[in-house]
DNA sequence: CACCGTTAAGTTTTT
DNA sequence: CTTAACGGTG
């Protein structure tokens, strides 16, 4: 029996409303996963729903994970059926298990960023664009902007407004997808469109499953791009039972082609749908609460929602002001040890930042505290080289068509097959319109045939090994070894671990030990899953890059984006680099409108994770690229009433003339010799002084009209970037520029 | 073909 | 200040 008295009744209205489409607008700490748990509980118990037919989708395998467990954990069924999974690996399941309808083969790789902007740069060199006039970025942002909009290859044009047949950038993404079906790959887009592709092209299949499927569950809402909902709306046309939970408050991935109109639209898409609104916060203090709301009521582009809880006012929020970077991490340094000292627990605490690299500052004084602390997230363990050297060996061997993955590792570790070589072989394949593994094989089969292209005796003979390792791991494949033993043979016979060994610094013996530890991971993976294969784990690795550490916290101060903390709660919670320029960020300011609006989500949702105790900070002035910024307090902060905070300005200060001599590592030196007796004025008066201050209107001699989005310095030493009317940016010495001030 | 020095540019990143 | 990417030399 399910107890649904310790829900309220908003959240029990939730739980019980089970029959036609339902949106549930969950504030933060408004105690959404216990109710989307519930709720999956009680279909299963007392409408004794099979878990088979149940489809919860998540966007993050930790999500998908810990809801997992607390279902199983509060009902007694095997619900090993149950698909509670991420949209991706879902998708990467239906195409697996339907790869004949549409010409995939099912062992079909799953390309991530890196690898499709590997493809991206070849078509690029291939259609003579310079990496200089255009960014690989722009035509990757573009390719997803295509899959995201939920369209593929043989599909009418979704939108004419966001896909133009006629533009170069459109035969880009045809060769793209031509590349990617060469490879026998899919990236991650793909997975997504390619499952709308089958459904649309085999109406029996999607049929197949509708039925099954009696009710559908969407976490995280806000963040479904429209190829998501088109998808969720087509699994769940037959029965209708759709359930979709987010709020679009929290909506922060929107550059990755999250849509906010999917929330904003749900009711105009499904008239018949019933809106629940959980609006009572259990998690942070009233004062947290409602500064909170009243910084995201700036915001146009919401459903609205009030925020209430009836936890105690608890104290204001601290919002500190120091006069550095490093001012900062000193403070945050002290403060949480002076908490720990007062019995408050280290994994009780938490910093935020906007980008990552503020965090190595901040470890820096963590670390000279002897402050114990993780940092969330990061450089990810499996985008290192080495890692990725060794897993491009592994999908070669799951799947030969994979060339990128070949051509990546054909000289590593040195064979002796260089470029040029590489090249040969590569024309050879396109002539040939066979995969590049293809090629290699027939020239060490066939040598005679291949006299014509001149390979050296050195690369015939490296080719030979190298072909035969492959075919002899690849055996063992078919043999279903174990992924680890195979992993093993891999590294030992490749030469890549000698290769790693003969050099002896210190960046060697750290891809070493990478190494080893990506032979572990193997070896968890190998024991947890029901049936391991070489396959398998790159499927794991490729569509969960969750560590291990991350989801365990032994006692220590956690360090993340804000980006990373969502979905996250602290008792006490550091919010850093407040100021303009870094928070919002100086991209969101230059374009304004909606990008502000994100950056204040962003901004919401790191108040909104603190649960008691919430610390604001922001530096005077800042090192960046090597250069000290001042950006002034985030306008963030501007928006939060003043009876909800105190506002400490730093203890010291420093002369106005050190300040603007200083630069590079003087500011360390100026920093330390604080000066107790000015006020803190003095400071920023220098960026009012500049001569000509962000925001204002100036004429240049030769280029003519524009205003300053940024200005650094003063003095004779004062550098200005101008944004000019026809949108280009420059960047000028004022000593030297013709300016006039308009 | 491999290595080293110079140069340019620099968000956020559930999958 | 970093890091990735390029171009020249051994």
């Amino acid at each position: 029996m399910i107890n649904l008295e310790i829900l309220n009744p908003a959240q029990r209205e939730a739980v019980l409303h089970t029959d036609g489409p339902v949106m549930i607008l969950a504030g933060a700490g408004s105690g959404k996963t216990k109710t989307l748990v519930t709720r999956i509980m009680y279909l299963l118990e007392e409408l004794k729903i099979s878990p088979f037919q149940v489809l919860a989708l998540t966007f993050s395998n930790k999500a998908a994970r810990e809801m997992r467990e607390r279902v199983s954990a509060e009902i007694n069924m095997d619900i090993g059926a149950l698909k509670l999974t991420t949209f991706h690996s879902f998708c990467s399941n239906v195409l697996r298990s339907e790869a004949s309808y549409i010409g995939l083969s099912r062992n079909f790789t799953i390309y991530g960023d890196s690898e499709s902007k590997a493809i991206v740069k070849t078509l690029m060199s291939r259609h003579g664009i310079s990496p200089k006039e255009t960014s690989p970025f722009e035509i990757l942002r573009y390719i997803d902007n295509i899959k995201n909009n939920g369209h593929y290859i043989g599909r009418e044009i979704v939108n004419p407004a966001v896909v133009d047949p006629e533009d170069e950038f459109y035969t880009l993404y045809q060769e793209f997808e031509a590349e990617l079906a060469k490879a026998n790959a899919v990236d991650f887009g793909g997975l997504i469109t390619g499952v709308i592709q089958l459904f649309e092209k085999h109406p029996d299949v999607l049929d197949r499953y509708c039925k099954r499927f009696k009710y559908v569950l969407i976490d995280e809402y806000q963040d479904t791009n429209r190829a998501q909902f088109t998808l969720m709306e087509k699994l769940s046309s037959v029965q209708r039972n759709i359930c979709v939970v987010g709020d679009e408050d929290q909506s922060i991935y929107s550059w990755r082609g999250a849509d906010i109109r999917n929330i904003l639209d749900f009711e105009k898409i499904f008239p018949d749908a019933k809106l629940i609104k959980l609006e009572q916060n259990y998690r942070s203090s009233k004062t947290i609460i409602e500064a909170a709301a009243h910084v995201i009521g700036n915001n146009e582009l919401r459903k609205g929602k009030s925020m209430w809880t009836e936890n105690p006012d608890g104290e204001v929020i601290h919002i500190k002001e120091l006069g550095s970077d490093k001012d900062e991490a000193a403070f945050i340094s002290q403060e949480i040890l002076s908490l720990s000292d007062s019995g408050v627990e280290f994994r009780d605490m938490a910093a935020f930042y906007r980008t990552n690299s503020q965090s190595r500052i901040l470890e820096d004084y963590l670390r000279t505290n002897h402050i114990p602390y993780r940092v969330v997230g990061g450089v990810k363990f499996y985008d290192r080289k080495e890692v990725k050297d060794l897993l491009s060996y592994v999908r070669l061997v799951v799947n030969s068509r994979d060339s990128l993955a070949l051509s990546r590792i054909i000289n590593v570790p040195t064979r002796g097959v260089g470029a040029v070589s590489l090249r040969k072989i590569e024309d050879l394949a396109v002539q040939n319109s066979v995969s590049l593994w293809k090629v290699m094989e027939d020239i060490v089969d066939n040598p005679d045939n291949y006299k014509h292209i001149r390979l050296s005796a050195k690369v015939k003979s490296s080719l030979r090994s190298f072909v035969s390792l492959i075919q002899e791991v690849c055996l063992l494949n078919e043999n279903k070894a174990k992924p680890s033993a195979i992993y093993e043979k891999i590294l030992f016979e490749s030469g890549y671990w000698d290769h790693l060994r003969a050099s002896s610094d210190y960046e060697s013996q750290a891809r070493m030990e990478n190494l080893e530890e990506l032979q572990s991971a193997i070896v968890q993976y190998e024991s947890d899953a029901e049936d391991p294969s070489l396959l398998g784990f790159l499927e794991t690795i490729t569509l969960d890059t969750t560590k291990e550490e991350d989801d365990q916290n032994n006692g220590q101060v956690s360090l993340m984006t804000v980006h990373g903390a969502k979905g996250l709660e602290f008792h006490y919670v550091f919010v850093t680099g407040a100021e303009e320029n870094l928070f919002p960020s100086f991209q969101s300011v230059e374009e304004g409108g909606e990008r502000i609006e994100e950056e204040r989500r962003l901004f919401y949702v790191a108040m909104t994770r603190a649960m008691e105790r919430l610390y604001i900070t922001f530096a005077q002035g800042r090192l960046l690229f090597g250069q000290v910024k001042f950006n002034g307090p985030s306008r963030f902060l501007n928006e939060i009433p003043e009876h909800f905070y105190s506002w400490d300005k730093p203890t010291g200060n420093r002369s106005n003339s050190s300040f603007s001599k200083s630069k590079g590592n003087d500011w360390d030196e100026v920093s330390q010799a604080v000066n107790y007796d000015e006020p803190v004025f003095e400071v920023r008066s220098v960026v009012v002084t500049a001569k000509y201050p962000k925001g204002s209107r100036i004429r240049h001699a030769i280029y003519g009209e524009g205003s300053v989005i940024q200005s650094d310095g003063s003095g004779s030493d004062e550098k200005v970037t101008i944004k000019f009317s026809d949108g280009s940016r420059k960047k000028f010495m004022v000593k030297f520029a013709p300016l006039t001030i308009i």
